[in-house]
Formats: C-alpha cells, sequence, structure tokens
DNA sequence: GTCCATATCAACCGAATGGCTGATGGGCGT
DNA sequence: ACGCCCATCAGCCATTCGGTTGATATGGAC
C-alpha cells in the first residue's frame, strides 16, 4: 500500500471553488499530481489529450460543452485517460448516459477525502468505482434491459406525451381522451422508462431531441 | 327578440358524442341550422369554406389538425364564418392563441343551452361573446402587454430551463447554479409568463418550438 | 396455448411543483 | 434621481406528480 507511482490527473468543473478544492485535496496527498484544469468539457477534452493524464476528474453539468459529450469524445479518441465523474447528485438523471459514454466510475463530491483517493486509484488502475447509489441503479438497467435506446412510444402514449407538452395537467387529459387518471399515469410512467427520463418536462426535452414532438 | 333570420353553423369537435349534442341541441332550437360536421381542423376548414356558415363551433384540441391551425387558417382565408371555440377547461392553454388566430368567442361546453344559443347569435353579429375566466385573463393580459410574442428570456432563466429540460428538481438545480431554490422558482415563474405556459413541461416544448432550446 | 405489450383502472403516499405576496440590491437608461 | 429589469431570497399552501403495487382485458407473437 505504501509504494505507488505518482498518479497525474487534471480537473474539469465550471466551479472555480470546486477546482480549487480538487486540486488542494490532491496536491496535499502523496502520489497524486494535478496537471491541470478546465472550465467545460471542450476545454476538458482539448486538456486531456495535450496533457495526457492517467485520471481526469470530470464534472457533468458545465455550461458550453457538456461532460458527457466530452467523455464520449474521449472515448472515441481512445483518450489513455480514465475519466473519474465527480457530481454533487447522485439522483443526476445523466448517471448513466456518462458510463455508457465511458466513464470509468462515478462519484459524489461530498465523499470523504479518502474515498476520494481510493477512486481515483482504483480509476487510474483501470477498476469501475460507482457510488452506492449508481450501482443499484446500474442493476436495475440490466433487469431491464430497454430503457436506453429507441424503445418505440406506442400511439396513446404519444397522445399524451402532446398534451402534456402543452401544459395539460393529468386530470384534463383523462378528460380529453375519454381515460382514468390512473390510466393517463400509467402511460406517463410508461413514458418516463422508454425516454429513460424521470419527470414530464425532460419527456417533452426528449420526445423534441428525438423527433416525436415538434 | 322573437324575430330573427336563421343562422347557419358547423361542428367541429373529434368527440363523436359532443358533435352529436351540440347538433341535437341546436336542430331542436329555432333560428339555427346545422349544416355540417367536421372531426378536426384540417376537415373543419374544408368544410368552413364549401358550406359557408355563419358561424363555426370548434374544438381547440383534436388529433390531426389543431383548432388554432384551423383558426389561424380560416381567418387568413378571410372566411365570412365567425369561430366560436368550444373547450371543456377554461384553463385551457390555448385560450389566447385562439383569440389571437381570430376566434369571436370562446366558451364552455358546459355551459347552458341559452347561453349557447346567446353566444351563437351574438358571434353571428360579430360580437365577442367570452367566458368569464376568459375575459378576465384577457385584461391581465392587457395589463400586461408582454407575454405574448418574443419575450426575451434571460440568460440565468435560460440555465434554470436547460436544467429543467434534463429533469432536473428545483433543488438541484439550485444546487448546481450555487442560488437557493426561491430563486429557481422565481426565474421559472417568469420563464413561465414569458413563454404563456402553466407549467416546466409546456415551457420545455415552447423553448423548442422558438429555437431557445434543441 | 402461452407469453408479452398495450390499454385500462384503483388507492395510497411522500415529494415536487406552482401560486401568491413581499422584499432587497445591482445595473442601466433618461 | 427615478423607474425598470434582473437576480436574489422567504414562507405558506393547495395542487399535482411520480412511485408503488396490483389487477383486468385484449390482441398479436411464437
Amino acid at each position: 500500500m505504501a509504494e505507488q507511482r505518482t498518479i497525474t490527473l487534471i480537473v474539469v468543473d465550471d466551479h472555480p471553488v470546486v477546482r480549487d478544492g480538487l486540486r488542494g485535496m490532491f496536491e496535499s496527498a502523496p502520489g497524486f499530481e494535478v496537471l491541470g484544469e478546465a472550465a467545460d468539457g471542450v476545454e476538458g477534452v482539448a486538456l486531456a489529450v495535450r496533457l495526457d493524464p492517467d485520471v481526469v476528474l470530470m464534472d457533468l453539468r458545465m455550461p458550453g460543452g457538456g461532460g458527457v459529450d466530452a467523455i464520449a469524445e474521449l472515448t472515441r479518441r481512445g483518450a489513455r485517460a480514465k475519466v473519474l465523474v465527480l457530481t454533487t447528485y447522485d439522483t443526476d438523471s445523466d448517471t448513466l448516459p456518462a458510463i455508457e459514454a465511458g466513464a470509468t466510475g462515478y462519484l459524489l463530491k461530498d465523499a470523504p477525502r479518502e474515498e476520494l483517493f481510493t477512486a481515483v486509484r482504483a480509476a487510474a488502475d483501470g477498476r469501475t468505482v460507482l457510488s452506492p447509489a449508481v450501482a443499484s441503479r446500474l442493476v436495475s438497467r440490466v433487469r431491464t434491459p430497454a430503457a436506453a435506446g429507441r424503445e418505440p412510444v406506442s400511439a396513446r402514449e404519444r397522445e399524451v406525451l402532446e398534451l402534456v407538452a402543452r401544459g395539460t395537467p393529468n386530470k384534463e387529459i383523462a378528460a380529453e381522451l375519454f381515460i382514468s387518471e390512473a390510466t393517463v399515469k400509467t402511460h406517463l410512467t410508461h413514458l418516463y422508462a422508454k425516454l429513460g427520463v424521470k419527470d414530464r418536462a425532460a419527456a417533452v426535452a426528449v420526445a423534441y431531441e428525438r423527433g416525436i414532438l415538434g
């Protein structure tokens, strides 16, 4: 445990405070070297390519260059660096996309120092590190191998979706379609699963992105 | 009050039950003649052009040819017919768009028979008939001559909107942007006003329609 | 015939949302 | 200086939502 090579890393986060905190934390610990920082995904990719670190600590939600895209880009380029996603919330809806995009690990910013260090070492070795919440979600994903891709939306579900996009509350949707509110909720639950989202607002967004609406 | 010419009308509604109900109601009353029925906006426009009725009773939400579009089309063609919108809910978010598109009146389906008759006669004369709820909303619109068109969304509001489109709950948006949840709600309230919607799902939809997102 | 997706409905519950009212402070145009 | 918009925050409250569990019926797919 005592003998280890130095692990190089870069920090990609739009919040200077977070960057400083991470840099300070890792520089004060033996065995780590922070090569640089970036404030968004695009910068992050450029920096990773230029500095070739062992590990990239990446925030997911950033203005101008989302973290998921950055991870995908690094993966596409076959970068050597392992990406460790550091996010504020485990409920983050980008969890799975990030992992699918090629992230090696995923954990919360409020994790204890030692856990961070351990995670970075693990990531450098190519081992996967997941926070418990993410891990359990992965399991459920395996159980339901559906949610990700092009799950077709049924005609009825699409009708509901259209009304949702117009701001119609469930009760009115029910009246409009001559069904009960319970049924509307069922359709919505199915839609959320198919579209890989958690609420109606995100469902509408995904629907537009996929051309289901608009 | 006793002497009046016969008023011709057509019914446009996707629900056969409603069409029958309206037809029966008007045919059993003196001074009205139902020339025809249509099940969606496109049919409705065609029928109105062909039969040239005095009044078009139009539902707003219909599959395949929205009511608002149909009204706009009739207006564009300079049709003689007056359009009277008959809707189920006064909370309908299409209220104002429908009136802007050229509807002569707007009332609820559950209005008393006499009120319907009066409204149709008024519409035939070109007089405006509004349900109380709609009328009050119009007043507030006049007070706030903003809401309709291109109200610019502030940068901060757009940030919030983006997160909303990703399904982020307010609490997390707050954390993500380093502000309080109260502020997030304020931004959302402003967004709803600017986009002319009532909830986050509709806000996302409008944002995509206007190119603010996507 | 059986399995599965779809569509329908119910009841319960905690959490999230939206409405309302009101307030403070910074920046900008006139 | 004054008004206006933006951004920030607070508290309350009714409504709405989403999760969960479970059930029934129908119509294809195999």
